[in-house]
Order: C-alpha cells, then structure tokens, then sequence
DNA sequence: ACCCAGGGTCATA
DNA sequence: TATGACCATGGG
C-alpha cells in the first residue's frame, strides 16, 4: 500500500522506477528538431515504426524544417508511410515546420518564455496539448510535465487520480506536487513510458514496490 | 483474426 | 463539455 502525502507517493514511484530501469536518456533523437518531428510522427502510433519513417526522413536528406515545407507532399507522405497516418501526418509536420520557420527557427522559439511558447506550439493544427509538451520538455529543456494514456492508466491503477480528469489538471497537479525540475520531469516521463512497454513484463517486481498495482501483468 | 500503439481534429448534440 | 468518427501501418 502506497501511503503518505501524494507528493510523497510521487517521489516513490519515482524512485522504484528509476531503481528498476536506469536512467532512460530521453528523447532518443540526434537534435532537438529531430524531437520536435517525432513527436507529431508518434501521435497514437510504436516508436518502432517513427524510427522507420525518421530513418526515411534522414536518407532522403529531408529531416530539416525547410527540406519538410518544400518537398512534394506525395514524397514526403511516402517517407512517413511506416509511421501509419501518413498523409495526416504529412499535413501536420508541415504545418508545423512552416510556423516554425516563420518564427525563426530554434533559436528564436528558445528566446520565449515557456507559457508565450506553449500557445505558440498549440495554435498549429495537429500540435495537441501532449505533442506540444514534448516538444517544451524534450526539445526546448522546459519543466512542463507530459500527460499521456499511460500517465493516466498507471496512477489510475496506483489510486491516485480517477484517471477522466483533464489534461491540464492533471498536469497541474504533477508540477504542483513535484519539484520543478527538466532532469526529473525529463526522467519521470522516460520512465513512465518504458514502465509501460517492456519491463514491467519481463522484469520481476519487487514486494514493496507500489508498482506492482500499476503493472499491466500484476 | 484481433487489439493496440508515447493523439489530434472535426462534426455533432 | 462531451462523445464518436476518422486517420493507417506494423507487431504481438
């Protein structure tokens, strides 16, 4: 049983998943473009196949804002094939890179304040509330919080939310709890994800640990 | 054969 | 505000 205050808990769950699967790296990508692209190419779709259409990306010498905005749409849409969506995902890397280089690109964008960028990344179509967070937290070194299905199902598990709360109360809730910290915001997503994909179903749980209940094989 | 994957938009009520 | 339809490939 998973007592205390729920920063408390917050901090344990933190600590067991971090003790069980090291520290994650994340986001696995090369630049912080690169983790802006992935982030819209793995909307409600396996990292595996974002690492295809990426890789496709890299081999055509496309994986750049201005490469994404002038390449023809059927060409761009076939690189993106693996990723599933494909032609909505086209539309929305587009859409994406041409706001980002109206604004100016990287440098400009990482001169706003967080909450003057977040609106930003918002206002395109087909950059959602998750998609934009990771873009803050992974590609422009925010401390925003990322929200996600299995943010949800396993603190939903753990007893801690009801899980049907909104997205920015949830997120809320996290960044209030917890201490505003990139590293720790960085790491706690990592390991929320790979919690949920692969090792909670290979890897023996430890008695004490509150995750047992928030294990998919528990 | 069936289910879901590191969501978001749009139409409808 | 809150559902439902839709997008689409690939691995278990």
């Amino acid at each position: 049983m998973v007592t205390g205050s729920r920063a408390r808990r917050l901090q344990w769950v933190f600590e067991c998943l971090y003790a069980r699967n090291g520290p994650q790296h994340w986001w696995p990508a090369q630049t912080p473009f690169e983790v802006m692209v992935g982030a819209v190419l793995t909307q409600n779709t396996a990292w595996i196949n974002v690492e295809k259409a990426i890789f496709n990306l890299k081999q055509a010498g496309s994986l750049s804002a201005p490469a994404i905005v002038e390449s023809d749409f059927d060409l761009l849409a076939g690189w993106l094939k693996p990723s599933g969506y494909f032609n909505i995902k086209a539309r929305r890397l587009r859409n994406f890179c041409q706001w980002y280089l109206q604004q100016g690109g990287y440098e400009v964008l990482n001169s706003w304040d967080t909450h003057t960028l977040r609106h930003g990344l918002l206002s395109v179509n087909g950059v959602g509330a998750e998609t934009a967070d990771d873009m803050l937290l992974y590609a422009f070194e925010r401390p925003v919080f990322v929200i996600d299905a299995y943010t949800r199902r396993l603190f939903s598990r753990l007893g801690m939310v009801s899980g049907d709360e909104g997205y920015e109360h949830l997120r809320a809730m996290f960044e209030a709890e917890l201490p505003v910290d990139v590293g720790l915001f960085n790491e706690y997503h990592a390991q929320i994800v790979i919690h949920a994909k692969d090792y909670c179903k290979t890897k023996p749980l430890c008695e004490h640990c509150p995750l047992v209940s928030g294990c998919v094989n528990a």
